[in-house]
DNA sequence: TAGCGATATGAAAAAATTTGCATAACGATA
DNA sequence: TATCGTTATGCAAATTTTTTCATATCGCTA
């Protein structure tokens, strides 16, 4: 899933996944998601983006087209046709997320250290 | 999925969910399984604590099986036959890990909502 | 030693999810 | 106005997960 375990002296890893969810549809939005914003900001296309990723198009765009549904806003401006096909650009509600999201496992990764060291001890001698 | 979002004044919720894994066997160690830990301790019975559960005994089996085969340890006391047909418990290992297991959940519980507000702010001002 | 109720487990069936296929539409450029 | 590569989307197929069914074993007690 999201995280991989860490390594320890213990016979037990502690696993965890944050995701987001809205008021205005019905679903999730899980961590793989930011990772296709950022190739879309990177990439400039909806397509080379999956690509970069391992994704085929249909399953990028409907993630996309999922996640906008459940925020109840934009994520991409996406334009089509034209001598290069078409291209895709974040939105800056798009670009705010992504950096708050970031900021946010940042934070859960660095805390769930601690939580997870009192754990084992709790489990050898508590 | 395991937690149910946080009220709040904004458009998005955070979620997340822990879960362990093993060094002996491939597979995750849900949430759940604590549950169905706690009712078998209240009930004494596999059969009765997934009753209680509304799980499937044979679902229930499964899920302890599974957890024990990731752990490398017995969750379980069983004992088949008898009159009233036979009856399950705890092992101290297994009741040491749900004890562990629940304060780390309280842990996260408590951090959680700290790192939220600052997504929130992240997301409105930053 | 017959019966009862729980443990034990494979395997089929059903449900849910994911993946892939096919095909249309778009529009700047040449 | 023909072309090209992207966006757009329904739908069938394949895969995975979950649920249900069937059946056996066990051993105390009456």
């Amino acid at each position: 899933m999201d995280k991989p375990p860490r390594p320890s002296r213990s016979d037990v890893f502690l696993n965890y996944k944050i995701w987001l969810s809205g008021l205005v549809g019905h679903g999730q939005i899980q961590s793989e998601i930011f990772a296709l914003l950022e190739a879309i900001r990177n990439h400039e296309t909806l397509k080379s983006a999956a690509d970069s990723l391992g994704l085929s198009y249909r399953k990028a765009w409907g993630q996309i087209s999922e996640a906008e549904q459940i925020l109840g806003y934009s994520l991409l401006v996406k334009q089509r046709g034209g001598k290069e096909g078409g291209k895709s650009s974040l939105t800056s509600s798009a670009i705010k997320l992504l950096e708050a999201y970031r900021a946010l496992q940042q934070r859960f990764d660095e805390s769930v250290e601690a939580a997870y060291t009192d754990f084992i001890n709790k489990l050898n001698n508590g």
